[in-house]
DNA sequence: TTTAAAAGTAAACAATAGTTAACTTATATG
DNA sequence: CATATAAGTTAACTATTGTTTACTTTTAAA
């Protein structure tokens, strides 16, 4: 198999189109990527999700581009419309140990 | 072991300080009080993160008290400064199946 | 190769998140 | 209790994100 990333005839490169694996930390670009990858693979349009979630559709393509300078809120009810969701990993090992969680963490 | 939540002498609800394990999907107060729990179990105050991140203390408290009209990257720039990051859940098992990665995604 | 749909961009404006400064309320500690 | 430190709030203002509309570029299919 080749390690040549995918080009076009003009020797652009191609974003590839299928989900990541991010169980591991990743980068706000490569959450972009997973999201337009989860987007097309359900065969939704940009304007698709933008309408279905009254978000503008420039709105939608930062968020897609990876521009973090955008509302939390705007980037959580994409992830949810596209069933994607956080979890959260803590680089300290300490903090394993205390993992009783009282009644109101819920 | 008692079910109760803590509580102060005026009956008031008292937060925990503990990591919760967030290992699965949580809310945006459950991030928050992560985030919450592992500033203080570093002993550093809002005024500490706030100033060594040059954003303000009001929006510190925002990002504490779950509130999802915050700008990413300042939400980012916090669980950074904090040892926390993010990993990526994907609700679809059939995305699970086409795993590889091109070379772009790095 | 035409054509239509989707993606992506741009600019002017509206909406709102962020800052500053000052203040109040809690929490701890002598 | 008295004091100091941290937490949390408020309001006026500034900075910036988000919207709208329209346009250009890509992509894919007839």
């Amino acid at each position: 198999m080749s390690n040549l990333a995918k080009t076009n005839r003009t020797g652009k490169a191609v974003k590839p189109t299928v989900m990541p694996n991010l169980s591991e930390r990743f980068t706000p670009t490569q959450l972009a990527e997973a999201i337009t990858a989860k987007r097309t693979g359900m065969k939704l349009s940009l304007v698709d999700v933008s309408e279905a979630l009254s978000i503008s559709k420039p709105t939608l393509v930062k968020i897609e581009k990876g521009d973090t300078n955008v509302k939390l809120a705007n980037l959580l009810k994409v992830m949810e419309y596209l069933g994607l969701s956080f979890s959260l990993l803590c680089d300290d090992a300490t903090s394993k140990e205390e993992t009783e969680v009282s009644d109101d963490w819920y």
